[in-house]
DNA sequence: TGTCCCTGCAA
DNA sequence: TATTGCAGGGACA
């Protein structure tokens, strides 16, 4: 017999408080997860609590119950179970299997009355139960042998516990439910009869029987309410008592808890995206094998044997994984200090060379190995994966080694397939598809101001590190290869434009782009004076002096101090003191403006003229940013490190900035642009017939659509008409909504959607496009551009409806973002292709989403310019001309045709 | 030192 | 309560 409790699970009352406090909550294919962490999240928590000997988890059978056919509206109002939680039952139920926990389900009754029976029974035979419920109609339960936990708040429930809790002992709890009802079972109780006049009666006659004996002496409505329904009320306690006899073929003895099957967790964790907890029960498992079992079969070369024994295998193989090892993360600055391989999973070498810590041991010369393996990496007919191979092959090209035969890069495979998903780093890969928890480079070399360089780390340690780093590249890409590949849009954009464009990025990064640091320090100088001016200024004006930059002490300043209106809060509920804001509070105060003049010069210094300079790398003289090609959800590029894709434009002194991005002696810059793209492509995909007409005869696309929407020849439409008719074209890309509108044009709601609905009778394809992708979107769970690049949507079947339509947002914004960053980075691949086999004197040095910008030799630029025009036109075929707006010169300002 | 918040730059 | 990004400074743990 047990000794310690027997828990009792009620599993049914935690599956919907569960699904409700966390709806949301959905792995990245969209599958609900909520309900599911929840339940999971509880059962952890009384197994650590109490790690029980005896437990069993019980939940509602499907179909009716004995209480159905006692009365026939038990439960009529509840609804049927969403979806969203249905599909959860399964996995959860598949979770309490592999945790080795007993779980009952019996039809015909509900899983409080198998709790009642079973705790019962224990205490029959002398067994303590602890009965796990969010549910307090269980209550009634408790006893000398049976306790209440709601493991969600931590409270327990013994016999005083109820007492205290309800006023009225556990026996007097069924009474009580009697009187007072429950809606959502559908038991009527008496009408204006709360838990306050209940407990009252109960506490004066004891019982419902007693209660209604004297039923006569209770005055007023209330009173009558008891006597009408008096006739229910045995009904009504028959439908709340918990039976206590059920028939169980399960004894108590047979719940006993069995050994957790740990390798259906995992991968029943991995489905469910529970990281944390994989990552638990991955560490536990590592420490159940052995250190040596796992890096035995990785090899470390130290002798030119060695080395060609490997080289021999190497050269044979159709396809390997390789890593390097470098002195820094810095693409331009990195020197190599070792190499990894792997031909078949579990299997790895490292061929360390360059470490050179105090100690360190014989190693083979960094000029002899790389010597060797440059034939192999250049030897397009070998095939190599990487994770981030971009990087590899930037800091192979440092040692003058091209890299040739990229096949794959397992980073993007896994970005092409969940292009949501904000980490494709490698041990979150390793994780989330091979269960494997990697060694982290903070495990070998440190963290934060005390992390060493990989040169610095002692080659026993950085030998295993290393090796696991080709190693699990070569088994994350045999995992997501074939998923890859079941999809042949998305075999498709991975074959034909990320893995080209990896050596275009490399190109335009390593090439970097040449900035004049001594004009943006003049420029510097000029505004930081210009600043100083207005802080005295404002100072004065505010009567006080505090620090401009700090949101906060503004706040007070303007909102507390000076009095002025809060016209906006921030999403934490501060009073904001956005762009927007103070434009408006400058209409009436002089403080506000300013203050933007002081934030937009602020913003200019601190984050372009002042820092640009300082990114120059010495050894080029030039700036290298990095792009990041899984950065962006809808397939754009993204940059940073600095960001080139944010340099201003809009101001005159913004533009200023653009003038430093200069063209070297004997070259001049040239800008070339895609005009309106995601419009034509919108055109493209909607067939609308106006819409396609307005880009075919090659109007001013808003100054047609004002006059198709007001109604007006061509000619006569204003500039403040083509002011709202952009407005509507932009809006339409980033799946407006009435309110949005309004606020960009600063007119009322029901103007904007006039506007809209006009809009809308013009261009009723366009329209037909918008509902057909909310639908499909719905339906299938993703979206997809042109090229079949899929954008999957977790939250668009939310049940919290402002997350829904932001993701229906997103699915419109999305197939026309994308395809249009599908279509600049064919046309990359293409000029790359054409400028490096016709050795133009040429480079591409940025992309910017819709533009490129070229550095292009003085004499060539006029037949440059018409053939990357070219390319560009051509980089796809829609049912529209893509134009593209060109122009060159000193700088990069200069080359932008505005 | 790392992280969150607010703000603002681009397409 | 319009899409996608990156980055700086302040505030705070």
């Amino acid at each position: 017999m047990p000794k310690k409790p027997l828990i009792l699970v009620d599993g049914s009352s935690y599956l919907y408080r569960a699904f409700h406090a966390m709806p949301s909550l959905s792995n990245s294919k969209g599958i609900p997860t909520g309900a599911a962490y929840g339940v999971i999240n509880m059962l952890r928590k009384l197994l650590q609590d109490h790690n029980p000997e005896y437990m069993a988890v019980v939940f509602d059978a499907k179909g009716r119950t004995f209480r159905d056919d006692l009365y026939e509206k038990y439960k009529a109002n509840r609804q049927e179970m969403p979806k969203e939680l249905a599909s959860q039952i399964e996995p959860i139920h598949a979770v309490i299997h592999a945790m080795g926990l007993p779980l009952i389900m019996i039809e015909g009754v509900e899983a409080d009355d198998v709790i009642g029976t079973l705790a019962k029974q224990a205490a029959a035979q002398g067994v303590y139960s602890l009965i796990s419920t969010g549910d307090k109609d269980l209550a009634q339960l408790v006893d000398t042998h049976i306790t209440l936990v709601n493991t969600m708040t931590d409270t327990i429930l013994d016999p005083e516990g109820v007492n205290a809790k309800f006023g009225i002992p556990p026996e007097s709890i069924i009474d009580y439910l009697a009187l007072v009802g429950d809606t959502s079972d559908n038991i009527p109780g008496v009408p204006q009869v709360g838990p306050k006049t209940a407990v009252k009666w109960l506490q004066q006659y004891g019982s419902l029987d007693n209660i209604a004996a004297h039923a006569d002496e209770i005055k007023g409505k209330v009173g009558e309410n008891l006597r009408a329904s008096l006739w229910q009320l045995p009904l009504a306690k028959q439908l709340t008592t918990i039976k206590l006899d059920v028939p169980l073929d399960v004894q108590i003895t047979h719940l006993q808890r069995k050994t957790p099957d740990k390798d259906a967790l995992i991968k029943l964790y991995q489905d469910l995206e529970f990281k944390n907890w994989l990552a638990q029960l991955l560490a536990t498992k590592t420490t159940e094998t052995k250190e040596e079992d796992k890096y035995a079969k990785y090899e470390t070369v130290f002798t030119e044997k060695q080395l060609d024994e490997w080289l021999q295998k190497l050269n044979q193989a159709s396809i390997f994984a390789f890593d390097t090892e470098t002195t820094s993360l810095n693409y331009i600055d990195a020197r190599i200090v070792g190499v990894s391989f792997a031909i078949e999973a579990g299997k790895a070498v490292y061929i360390p060379f360059g470490h050179d810590y105090e100690d360190a041991p014989q190693q083979l010369t960094r000029e002899y190995v790389l010597n060797k393996i440059k034939p192999l990496l250049e030897n397009p007919n070998i095939k190599k994966i990487g994770q981030n191979i971009k990087y590899d092959m930037e800091v192979l090209a440092n040692h003058d080694i091209h890299l040739q035969g990229i096949s794959h890069d397992t980073m993007l495979e896994s970005y092409i397939l969940d292009s949501s998903s904000n980490n494709h780093n490698m041990d979150a890969l390793a994780l989330k598809y091979l269960g494997w928890r990697t060694i982290r480079y903070e495990d070998i070399a440190g963290k934060g101001a005390k992390q060493i360089p990989f040169n610095q780390i002692n080659i026993d340690k950085a030998a295993p590190y290393a090796a696991e780093d080709a190693d699990v590249t070569l088994q994350l890409h045999q995992t997501l290869w074939p998923k890859v590949c079941e999809n042949s849009g998305t075999k498709n954009v991975f074959e034909n434009i990320e893995i080209p464009l990896l050596s275009v990025l490399t190109k335009i990064e390593r090439t970097g782009v040449l900035i004049d640091a001594e004009k943006l320090k003049k420029q510097t100088v000029e505004l930081e004076k210009r600043l100083n001016e207005l802080e005295e200024q404002t100072f004065l004006m505010a009567g006080a002096s505090f620090n401009l930059n700090s949101p906060k002490q503004l706040q007070e300043i303007l909102f507390t101090k000076l009095q002025l209106p809060i016209l906006q809060k921030t999403p934490t509920g501060q009073a904001s003191t956005a762009d927007a804001v103070l434009q408006e509070l400058a209409l009436n105060y002089p403080l506000p403006k300013l203050i933007i003049e002081y934030r937009s010069l602020s913003k200019l210094i601190t984050t372009y003229t002042k820092r640009l300079p300082e990114q120059i790398n010495p050894a080029t003289g030039r700036i290298h940013t990095s792009y990041n090609q899984t950065g962006a959800a809808t397939g754009r590029l993204s940059s940073s490190d600095p960001n080139l894709q944010n340099i201003p434009v809009r101001t005159e002194e913004g533009r200023r900035i653009r003038q430093a991005f200069i063209a070297p002696p004997g070259y001049q810059i040239v800008s070339a642009d895609y005009s309106q793209i995601e419009l034509r492509i919108m055109a493209h995909i909607s067939n609308d017939p106006t819409l396609l007409s307005a880009f075919e005869r090659n109007l001013d696309i808003h100054q047609a659509t004002a006059a198709e929407v007001i109604g007006i020849p061509l000619e006569t439409v204003t500039s403040e008409q083509r002011r709202s008719a952009k407005a509507i074209n932009f809006g339409l890309i980033y799946g407006m909504s009435a309110f949005g509108l309004a606020q960009q044009l600063g007119v009322g709601r029901q103007e904007a959607q006039n506007y809209i609905d006009r809009y809308f009778a013009r261009y009723p394809e366009v329209k037909v496009y918008m509902e057909t992708t909310r639908a499909k979107a719905h339906q299938q769970g993703f979206v997809e551009t042109l090229s079949g690049r899929r954008l999957y949507l977790p939250e668009i079947n939310s049940s919290q409806m402002m997350r829904q339509k932001a993701a229906e947002r997103a699915a419109i914004n999305a197939p026309l973002q994308g395809t249009a960053a599908d279509i600049i980075k064919r046309a990359m691949i293409e000029i790359n292709e054409w400028l490096t086999t016709e050795k133009v004197d040429a480079k591409m040095i940025m992309q910017v989403h819709d533009e490129l910008v070229f550095e292009v030799a003085e004499n060539e630029v006029t037949t440059v310019m018409e053939k990357i025009r070219q390319h560009m036109m051509k980089a796809a075929a829609l049912k529209v001309p893509l134009l593209v707006s060109i122009g060159h010169g000193e700088n990069w300002d200069a080359a932008s045709s505005h």
